[in-house]
This record gives C-alpha cells, structure tokens and sequence, in this order.
DNA sequence: CAGTGGTCTAGACCACTCC
DNA sequence: GAGTGGTCTAGACCACTGC
C-alpha cells in the first residue's frame, strides 16, 4: 500500500511544517485512533518510509518524536511497540514500605472508594487537566491497604469528559488499580506520568481515614497523568506514612 | 586542522562507544576545559564534521545530545553556543528546594568540606561500591548551601582506587561540584545514578552541622553513582529539611 | 537465518541571520 | 551574499532478537 503523505487522513497537517513533524501527526493519528494497539509493534521502519515515501531518515525522525514523547517505545532487534498504559503495578515498585512482611514488589494494594461525585474543579486543577472549556470535573478520594490497615490516601481528580461515564458506575466496580478501568471504560490510556514528591502533615479528616494522628508526618506524592496523545487525563495526591516511605530513581 | 578521531586527546572515550558519543565526549571536554568560552559560538558543524573526519549528521547527532544536556543551544542561523550557567548540575535538578527565593533550579549550592579521611568501608558499603578486593575507602562530610545557611548534609563515600589522590589535596581545592572534578582529577566520568529517596530524622551530630534541632525530619536521599564503564564509584547519602524538600520524577 | 532498529555516509537544498 | 543551522535523500553496514 502506498500511502500519499498528503493524502492521509481529513486531518492534513501544515503542509508548511517540516516533513518528519507532519509524519508525526499523521502516525500519532493512527496509535490514537486505535489502528495500532498498545502493547504490540508498529510495522517497521522501513516499511512505514516506503509506505509514505519518505526516506529512512525523516520517518526515523518522527518516531523519535513519538519515542521522546512516550507514545511509541523502540526495542532493539524486535521493533517498535505502542506503550501500554503504564502498569500501575510496575509504578507501584518505585513507592514500597520498606522494613515490611509485605515488600513484595508486585503486591497490588487493595482498593477502597470513600468518596465519588462531580465537582467544580478550582482554577488551577483546572488548568491542570488542560479542561479549559469545562470547569466541571470528578474528585474520588479512596484509601490503599497493603495489609488490613489503611497505608495510602488518596484524591484524585478528573475532567470530566472522557470520564463522566464513571459517575454512573458502582464504587465496588472500580477495582485495584484504575489505569486498566480506564481503558476499558473510557477509552482512555495512561501512557507516562510526572510526579513530584514532597512532605507534609496530615490534616484531620485525612489523619482519620488513615487511622493516624493529626499532625503525622507524611510523604505527599503529586502526580500527573497523560494521555497517550500526550493530555493530562488525571491529578491524583498520595499521602502515606513518611516514616514508612520509599521511592528508586534512576537518574540518565 | 585535522584531528583524527581517534588521537584528539589523551582521553580517549571507549571505542568500542558508537561515534557520536565518543564525539559527544570529545566536544565536552573542550567545553569544560574552556576551549570554548561560555556564552560563544563553538565552530560551525560543517567545519567541525570536517575537523574530526566524520560526516555532517554525525557530528549533528553529537551536538545534539550535548543540546539536550543543556550545554550547548543551537541558533538557527546564528551558531551553537556554549551555555553560560555550565549547568553541569544536571542531576541536581531532581533536587530543589520549594517556596524559596533561590528556587532556580540551575543554582549549584556552595559546599563546604567537614572531614575526609581514609576509612575502613563496612561490608555493605564495601559491597555497595564494588570494592571487594580492597576494603578501603574515601569519606567526605560536607554541607551544602544556597544562601548562608547550610541546607544539605552530605555522607560521601568512595572506593580508595581511583580516588585515592583526592586525599592529597586541600579541602578548599575541591569546589563546589564533584564530578565534574572527579573527572578532573581521578579520570572518572559519572554516566548515570540510582537514587532512593525516603524520610527520616536528624541525629544530634547531623543536627548540629545543619544547625538545626536533634529530631527534626529530613528527607534522606541515598544515591549510588555509576560510571561510563558501569562501576559503582560513589555512594552519598543526602539529608535535607523535609519542610522545604520538593523532588520531580518523570514516569514512562 | 531473516527481520528489526542503530549508526553512518556524502551529498543536496532550504530557512534564517547578519552585513 | 555569505555563513549558519535545519531538513531530506538514498544508499550502506552493524548490532540485536528470535526462530
């Protein structure tokens, strides 16, 4: 199949945008539209330049794009895959209790959801989302357990399209881990994070839900998400024990 | 002038490295030895391509790694310029300080040296570093400091190969950035680094260098550097207040 | 082994800045 | 107009993966 670069699609990019920026678009356009699935390998390079006609080089350029942005990932020698969401699991090896029974890294925290309903969203978490239009968004505020005990707290907020569909659902539906649900719900996918870490006490009502006291010192986790098409798609604050936190980081 | 690649210096980065790193190498070191000052152009890359006997993209690739480490901007039509804050803190850009008048993120903190002797290496240090012939080692106390007061408190340990030559020096000599002076002094260049991150609270020795109380909280940052070869070469525990700690992660 | 991404070449022309 | 970086080509060969 020969695939005009100017003909690709009703969405044509500036034509008067460098030609590996347009072919950026245009293969983006295909990974979010689902013409490519997360987790499996584009087709190769060579064979996307021929198809586009381009060279080697310029196709090359524009999936650095993609990689940079963390829309595609290359794997020497097997090719080049569209990243599934981000294994809440495998984010999960980076914030463990340390000194614990319960270490394993792979231990998915049950999951429990005190608090689900639409909210104006204030102007910053607004901005944030990117939900510039509408200020109206979803707050869920639920709790993790390693063990019994309450270990994490935590609020988090979504615009509220693509997810207003998770208002009409029941708490108990949501499950441990909420990238997969909402893939499947709401067709959204998680492809990479940014979290910023910080420390903090515990307000009272926070302190309550996590069986603590007032006051308590604790690691305050923000994080971001983004879509694969690289929207912030949620604000979530973690808080847990300060004294019980750990988080690896590998620098370059 | 003709400068074969592989005889441009005394430090010759591992062949065995694609081109354009080994580039990328070289180019630096002339920045930092100050061949080229900050703030200037560097010579133009056809020249430059031509200088070291390699092909235009080439030297383009190693220009642009140096570009995305921030010591060098290209200017469409003007040059690439020398950065003027060499920020060869780099890695300290993970660890900033919040809600402060000296917030820029470029700012490399002033250090000063407490103690550095030869030392017996405990096991797991030992183990840490890699030092398992010898048992031997460097430690460094030092603090450092944005404004007058000292902010950071800085364990430091190092096997006594290849570092064993910093023993001989002043204190006073070292300045205010390690690895760049690593590089200097004991051939070794930091690649990349593993951190972990956590919280805890200050002994009373440690208390009293950051002049602050017996107990007060401290994130802890524990972080083993690696070199080009992949070696552990340093092992460093960080402690700072945990009021004022702020540190960003990108996820993918 | 075939197929993939990674590196490299030696050109070409374009877009921008400054004189 | 001269000099700079930015884009693009059409090849070549290497390194890695999996069968």
């Amino acid at each position: 199949m020969k695939t005009e670069l100017s003909a690709v699609s009703a969405k044509v990019p500036d034509q008067r945008l460098p030609r590996y920026q347009r072919l950026r678009e245009m293969l983006a356009e295909r990974i979010t539209q689902g013409e490519w699935a997360p987790g499996l390998a584009i087709p190769a390079e060579t064979e996307l330049a021929a198809e586009y006609g381009v060279a080697l080089g310029t196709l090359r350029s524009a999936v650095g794009l993609l990689v940079d942005e963390g829309m595609l990932a290359r794997a020497h020698g097997k090719g080049t895959f569209v990243r599934s969401e981000l294994a809440q699991a495998s984010m999960f090896r980076f914030f463990r209790f340390r000194g614990q029974a319960h270490q394993d890294a792979t231990a998915i925290p049950k999951s429990i959801i005190h608090d689900l309903r639409e909210v104006a969203l204030a102007p910053d978490l607004s901005e944030r989302l990117g939900a510039g239009r509408s200020r109206r968004g979803i707050f869920m505020l639920r709790t993790r357990s390693f063990t019994d005990a309450p270990h994490l707290l935590e609020k988090i907020w979504l615009p509220l399209q693509p997810f207003k569909t998770l208002l009409r659902l029941d708490r108990t539906a949501f499950g441990d881990l909420l990238y997969p649900f909402y893939r499947e719900r709401c067709n959204v996918v998680v492809a990479r994070a940014s979290e910023e870490i910080g420390f903090g006490t515990l307000a009272q009502k926070d302190a309550a839900l996590l069986r603590m006291a007032t006051g308590h010192p604790v690691a305050v986790i923000e994080r971001t998400a983004f879509s694969l098409a690289g929207e912030p798609v949620e604000f979530r604050i973690t808080q847990g024990d300060a004294y019980c936190f750990h988080y690896g980081v590998e620098i370059k």
